[in-house]
RNA sequence: GUCCCCAUCGUCUAGCGGCCUAGGACUCCGCCCUUUCAAGGCGGCAGCGCGGGUUCGAAUCCCGUUGGGGGCACCA
């Protein structure tokens, strides 16, 4: 598919913030490039920025990664021949790269200050807002000195070819920026750090990359580096340019591409409500690519085994919780339950459950009906409370006891409560048995009526696992008690 | 303003000239099942922006237009 046979991908985020959706759904892409060929992946951190990075963002990153099981060859703490891999610590190698542009007359000093490529503009009647002019192409040795005596740091700029640039974007095809339309880009500030525009590319044709798999929001600045690539080559850095591939952005509501700033955006919010590694990723692969005409569930071996750059499509792709939603679910409900009983444990600590041992036992009971009702694992919290919680905390939801435990509830209850204190034995079928020919048979009641009551009574929501399954675990004495008590509330509404 | 990208149901998409009176999924709405809620089953609403070409034939190719988005930093 390219001159390079062995596929080598990156991923290079910058630290800054908390990683996003759209983020994420780049890094899975290559990710799933790199393992469908049997390539390589790169992690590269791109700290070249020290106003806006920050270690949390950076420890950030390889929390998400390794709860998402997007796994690196080469990066932090793993290493690699190619490394270090964060450009915080790669300066000697990008000035001395600048160096020999700069010797090579492939980059220039520049002097000019924006306000004086604006006034030029202006003068010229050009929109000011033009960018940069080129005019310091050709500065001579006595006014750079002139410059410099007066204080004036240079910055290095690339000397960009008088060419249209073109290249075959792996998702979009060909692509041209007319020739004159990039103005020469800064390498390295005045003050000697250099920027992106620099080291990206260096370290991609350090690193070996062989495709380029990034944001819609860097195609603009490809031919600046298409640029800079063929002066790499010129001057024995760079042996091959990379093929690139733009992925379309992810938009959040309305149609604005999904900030960071935007809630909705950041990873973690996902892992806190419970969302499974596979079931967001499963999502975020249908943001932009499709597996097949009639498909979009799937696991992350099929995803990998079926990965095609082909397949993924040019246009910009809303995020949809409830779609995400509803795929997690899918592989939520797929767990085997032992699996998820192990994953939803940490979602029940966190909440306050305690699960001593005599509750492990009913959980593991009652977690193939909670499993089926959950979306995301914090669902099974709301789900449980009634059964891990100790009895002097139970509380029923004000709404469904309004609801459902109005005075007109106490002789459903009396009922029940009369019924089960005679049943036979404390089972689901003795319980459904007692309830029914109390109720439904005794009372008249049609079971939604008769049931209503007595849910919220026991569980304290109108919303919980079947009932009497949840009261045979729930046990006889407190379900007895929790009825109890209901039929007093009944009573002094 | 300028450069570049994008354009199929509300949303994500399938479609790469005839298989399309456009398929799937999410959402929404019915119905069935049912002790609640889910799950599951069945059914329904809903789309090729517009105009020109090319062709025997266009959602698919070309041009234009309109609309949307992004870049135009000594951020990445």
């Amino acid at each position: 598919m390219n001159h390079l046979d062995t596929v080598r991908v990156r991923f290079c985020p910058s630290p800054t913030g908390t990683p996003h959706v759209g983020l994420i759904r780049t890094a899975l892409f290559n990710w799933a490039f790199a393992r469908h060929h049997g390539g390589s992946l790169v992690f590269r951190i791109e700290d070249t920025d020290s106003a806006r990075d920050s270690e949390e963002s950076y420890a950030a990153l390889l929390d998400a990664l390794r709860w998402l099981g997007l796994t690196w060859d080469e990066g932090p703490e793993v290493g690699g021949p190619y490394g270090p891999y964060r450009q915080s610590e790669r300066a000697e190698i990008y000035s001395d790269v600048a160096r020999r542009l700069l010797a090579a007359g492939e980059a220039y000093e520049s002097f000019s200050i924006p306000e004086e490529i604006e006034a030029r503009h202006r003068a010229a009647g050009r929109d000011p807002k033009l960018g940069y002019d080129n005019a310091d192409r050709d500065t001579t040795a006595q006014q750079a000195a002139r410059w410099r005596s007066e204080g004036r740091l240079p910055v290095l700029r690339l000397r960009m070819p008088d060419a249209d640039l073109s290249w075959t974007d792996l998702v979009r095809g060909e692509i041209t920026f007319r020739s004159g339309t990039v103005p020469d880009p800064v390498l390295v500030r005045g003050n000697g750090s250099p920027l992106y525009a620099l080291t990206n590319p260096v370290d991609d044709a350090l690193m070996r990359i062989s495709h380029v798999l990034r944001g819609e929001d860097l195609l603009p600045s490809t031919p600046r580096q298409l640029g800079l690539y063929a002066a790499l080559e010129r001057i024995g850095v760079a042996t091959v340019t990379p093929a690139f591939g733009h992925l379309p952005y992810v938009l959040g509501e309305g149609n604005r591409k999904l900030s960071k700033r935007d809630p909705q955006s950041n990873l973690f919010v996902y892992r806190d409500r419970g969302f499974l590694p596979e079931g967001l990723l499963n999502y975020l692969a249908l943001l932009g690519w499709a597996i097949a005409e009639d498909r979009d569930v799937f696991t992350m071996a099929e995803l990998v085994a079926a990965f095609d750059l082909s397949r993924v499509s040019a246009n910009p792709a809303r995020f949809d919780l409830r779609k995400a939603e509803a795929i997690n679910s899918v592989h939520l409900r797929a767990l085997l339950v032992e699996e998820f009983v192990t994953r939803v444990l940490p979602y029940l600590e966190r909440a306050g459950l305690v699960v001593d041992q005599a509750r492990d036992a009913i959980l593991r009971k009652i977690a193939p009906l909670v499993q089926e009702r959950c979306v995301v694992l914090s669902d099974a919290v709301g789900l449980l409370r009634f059964l891990l919680i100790p009895e002097e905390e139970f509380t029923r939801d004000p709404e469904a006891c309004a609801k459902a435990l109005g005075p007109a509830s106490a002789p459903v209850l009396q009922a029940a409560l009369n019924a089960l204190e005679r049943a036979p034995e404390w089972s689901a079928p003795a319980i459904e048995q007692a309830l029914k020919s109390a109720l439904v048979d005794g009372l008249a009641l049609t079971p939604r009526k008769a049931f209503a009551p007595v849910r919220v009574a026991v569980t304290g929501h109108t919303v919980s696992p079947p009932l009497y399954e949840s009261m045979e675990l729930l046990g006889r004495d407190r379900s007895l008690q929790r009825l109890q008590t209901a039929v007093q509330h009944g009573r002094t509404e």
